[in-house]
DNA sequence: TAAATAGTGTCTTTAAGACAATATCTA
DNA sequence: TAGATATTGTCTTAAAGACACTATTTA
């Protein structure tokens, strides 16, 4: 029984035939994300290639079979082509696929977004980019996006700006040790209001993920305590989401 | 200018081919949800065909570019396939692509998770199962599932589970009219533990997505108001989790 | 009337909101 | 000392938890 299942099998191999089937393109978009002059900021790229020759895009590209081990793996090649940064926070957001986002034919893009911090890094142009650029997320729906790159970068926004709302994510934008006032300062820019300053704290101390780094950074007045993200910490979850309006 | 753009488009969509790249193949696996006594199950189809020949797996298989104008619309004609429903309640979870899922080669697979009324379901076998069925929840993890939709079924069932802790996305799986009772047990069946009544018919009534029938159900004791879902109403988000452990 | 299920009242608890008060620095 | 920013104290509020109590049915 188990001998003749084995030559069923050996056989089934034999015929296989992977392009019998007529395949979607498949590609990954990352909207990458900073936060600049105080403002969030995303990295957009200008094609030099058709479609959409000169537009503007999010960090993407096809998979590519023979590099990448896995769709992750493509996301991180293509950071790591632009931004130079290896082990950013990376969290896959949603898969758009249709015969209409893309002239040329039926596509499908698994779209990620990173967080980066601001410190360190190096942009780099290269082949299919004649321009690199950080775009002011207070500006991005008044540039005409490749593709369906104004609907995807919507979506990693609102994911970004929903779980704000009840994780610890905004974590992954700070530097390796910063100020109370400047994470709650993060928070804001990413929510678009203000954040009562007492709430903030306790939620925060609450979450149990920072510690003191027993510096103090000298703001000019009262000195404020350095905190550093703990080894173990994970993205925390609240019970409550934050509300306040003021 | 424009006329040299032009030309030099045509001259791009001329030596376009879209066969230069090599393709993963791409599929879609829908993890289908419903209760039947008093359990969630979750449909899974048996497979007639290599790889994975003879074990079950989820509702799914490859776009059809021809037929397929959506990734959605995969999940929706496999769905109608298996079970008649046209409109379920859908939702994208996550999208898993690498070289060693399939043992034939770089695959691809969006899954989604479907809510279904157990209410008529009628199910149909066809090409490519021998066979398909309803499978406990509680009976999933010792069964050995094709490709990787153990993996892929655990980010479902979490996806639900951590839902229905913020959301009414469990009314998705009631029939056309049910009691608060009724839904309460779908909400303890899918978290797996008890909710306190008073909590919970507080919240559902805040949320406003219900209205009563006028109808009674007669249960043998005190007869119980029949609710159904308001017109207009979309899955109502709370601010706070269900935490209660009793 | 007892048993069972439906449904409500109400006190407690938790964590956020509001905002005032205090602390520590520089000019 | 005034001004600015950091940090804490504390009262209020919103919504969940706990649990007892009432309501309505059948046997």
């Amino acid at each position: 029984m188990r001998e003749t299942n084995n030559k069923e099998e050996k056989q089934f191999w034999k015929d296989y035939d992977p392009s019998q089937f007529k395949k979607p393109s498949m590609a990954v978009d990352t909207a990458i994300f900073t936060i600049l002059d105080s403002e969030l900021h995303v990295l957009m790229i200008q094609r030099d290639e058709h479609p959409f020759k000169d537009q503007w895009s999010l960090v993407g590209g096809y998979i590519d079979i023979e590099k990448d081990h896995s769709l992750e793996d493509t996301a991180k090649r293509k950071l790591k082509e632009k931004t130079g940064v290896d082990t950013p926070y990376l969290e896959q957001v949603e898969t758009v696929g249709n015969n209409t986002r893309d002239p040329r034919e039926w596509t499908v893009s698994t779209s990620y977004f990173a967080l980066l911090p601001s410190e360190n890094i190096r942009l780099k142009s290269g082949k299919g980019a004649s321009n690199i650029e950080w775009i002011k997320i207070s500006s991005y729906q008044s540039i005409d996006l490749a593709f369906d790159h104004q609907y995807i970068l919507t979506k990693c926004l609102e994911r970004l700006k929903a779980k704000s709302l009840y994780t610890t994510l905004p974590i992954n934008l700070m530097p390796e040790s910063f100020t109370m006032s400047e994470l709650q300062r993060i928070y804001e820019i990413i929510l678009g209001k203000t954040i009562q300053q007492k709430s903030f704290r306790r939620r925060i101390k609450n979450s149990d993920i920072l510690m003191e780094t027993g510096e103090m950074k000298a703001t000019g007045k009262r000195p404020a305590a350095f905190y550093k993200i703990k080894e173990e910490a994970q993205t925390h979850f609240f019970t409550r989401t934050i509300e306040s309006l003021s």
